[in-house]
DNA sequence: TTCTGGCACTCTAACTCAATGAGTGCTAAT
DNA sequence: ATTAGCACTCATTGAGTTAGAGTGCCAGAA
């Protein structure tokens, strides 16, 4: 809303921000103008930080304290005068090995966030991809004791999902080796709300001549889709320990805060699908994320991707003093790799 | 070591740990002489205590607070004058919900350890099952693309394991599907790792002249189990948060002493393997855990077994200053019940 | 105009000091 | 054996003081 910011003052800015995130000490006029290569007086960074401080971008804690950033001071910092640092060789590999595709998706969103958690000390967020296509590649039942059976099912070419079903009646493994056969013959590759619905039809409208095995198929197939609609937790949270490790802060009672929000998915979740359309990085200072009462943090998301389509988010949450030039390209790079390794 | 408690002065001790417990100051003679339903003067008390100090078992902070419970005196407490409270009916309904047999182990040991953190406000802490026996029910093997198959492995009558494969050269779906056959034929029932003898055994012996099917066979399967021997992560903790919100001790210093912990998995592993023939819960006081810097914190554990035969450990970890008279029973009958869950 | 040195001012952090009071140990009386 | 009483110790609290960091402003230099 204010003119735009002298260049000087930009520059002053980023070099608070630059060292107000390496030791979280308030900074003064003193030390900016010794760090600044400028060749500035004390006293004219004095006046400078008057202006900032007048705009709102820093806010001194007390008259006799230097000034940290203000929620729009970093704002303003990451939009325009971040220089985020590439991710090192090696650490680009770790990360590569660690998303080995050859996983199911379930391990590897646990990894990916586990990942960035790790790397960038923060806690790791994730949200679980909505399974927006579900193609049945094979399916297989075994019996189990007492009127149960282990279905196992593929999808999408490689998930596994397997689940134990409660049945009205026990089955021979004979009957329920030709159930599946059936099934794998004439659903392979489709859908499988499809072949719900498909198999719903067929039993309605064939109801009485059905032959015993399409009878076994559908009661099987049923049971199996219909559980698998199930809802399941929908994102994941990883590392909340690494920002205990943060409490150079002290103030506990800021960091019970922050954890409760674990506690109500609902906000986080609604962050998270605020993300998941917007491309590559989005930050969240303070009180932009929405969560009431969470100050001074900030939250770092990037969707993943396959082929295009956003299927979830990755993220981190921590303070809002952060390294943002490491944080962002790592949470980047991680999204970037995740959805890679989804893809195949 | 000395001579037996008196009644008196053993009911006292109890007193000043439930007080101690419940509201985490320094008891003194006073509070105790009106608590206790004795009708003792707090200079009476006050003698009592000096004996109980004297033996070791409480200690003051400082000359002008009251006692706290030593290492020994909380062992004195829970060894000889704990009184459990049973669970609770709609408890035991819950964890008999959350514990459903119909999961398979992994979800299920997750699951047991959230349970056990949240109900008592601590970290959870769990053993992964070492595979003891390893049955093999069913296999299947499906064609990936490019040289990778996946195997789905069902184990010991309900686990379901799978894997990606790469392969030497490609197969085609019918020879994977006499592969599956074969080994669902000929050794269905078997220990997989006598499977896999066995099969090694076969090829060194008729190199020449084996058929195609059982070569197939051969080169998957031994693929397959020799990448199931492969180690993961021996044991797992759950909602070490929790450990956060008793930070009234506010020293964040220790605490972040104890996530410390977590990171050396070696050390956490050696107590839980100490537990897990004992039977029964097993109560670690202070530095009898044998973590290097972590007083004043508890291990509870309980080993889970499936007929009779242990496992695995269940535990929860946090400070000393705990309910024991709710966690040991709940740690007891999670791990009663992960058992029966288990064993199906 | 723009910058700088200087100076008065403000406010926190750290320290001392004394008062408070909780809790103890000891002793003499019951 | 138990208790009341008393002297003693020591953490905690709050007030008062100081030191120093940092600011704002102004007047003079560039």
């Amino acid at each position: 809303m204010p003119e735009q910011l002298n260049e000087r003052a930009a520059l002053l800015l980023k070099k608070l921000v630059y060292s107000y995130i390496a030791d979280g000490q308030p900074v003064g006029s003193k030390k900016l103008s010794d760090d600044a290569d400028l060749n500035i007086s004390s006293a004219t960074v004095r006046n400078v930080m008057s202006g900032l401080e007048k705009k709102g971008l820093i806010v001194a804690p007390h008259t006799s304290a230097g000034r940290i950033p203000t929620e729009q001071g970093y704002r303003l910092f990451v939009d325009s005068m971040l220089e985020t640092e590439p991710l090192s060789k090696s650490l680009l590999n770790r990360l590569r090995k660690e998303l080995d595709p050859d996983q199911n998706t379930d391990a590897l969103i646990t990894q990916a966030s586990q990942m960035v958690s790790e790397l960038t000390h923060m806690a790791g967020i994730i949200s679980v991809p909505k399974a927006s296509h579900a193609t049945l590649r094979h399916i297989e039942f075994l019996p189990l004791s007492d009127r149960r059976i282990l279905a196992i099912m593929v999808i999408n070419e490689r998930e596994v999902q397997n689940r134990v079903l409660h049945m009205q009646r026990s089955y021979t493994t004979i009957e329920l080796h030709e159930a599946s056969n059936f099934l794998n013959q004439n659903f392979s590759g489709k859908d499988v709300f499809e072949v719900r619905e498909s198999l719903l039809r067929g039993m309605q409208e064939t109801r009485e001549n059905i032959d015993a095995i399409m009878q076994t198929a559908i009661e099987v197939a049923d049971a199996t889709f219909s559980e698998s609609s199930q809802a399941r937790d929908e994102y994941r949270v990883q590392g909340e320990a690494n920002l205990v490790r943060y409490g150079e802060t002290a103030d506990t009672t800021q960091l019970t805060q922050l954890l409760e929000v674990f506690d109500h998915k609902r906000e986080i979740l609604r962050l998270l699908d605020r993300c998941i359309q917007a491309d590559g990085v989005k930050v969240f200072i303070g009180n932009e994320a929405g969560f009431k009462g969470l100050g001074d943090c900030s939250v770092i998301t990037a969707p993943y991707t396959v082929k295009g389509e956003p299927l979830g988010v990755l993220g981190v949450i921590g303070p809002a003093r952060i390294n943002y030039n490491k944080v962002i390209p790592v949470v980047d790079v991680t999204a970037k790799l995740l959805g890679d390794a989804l893809s195949e």
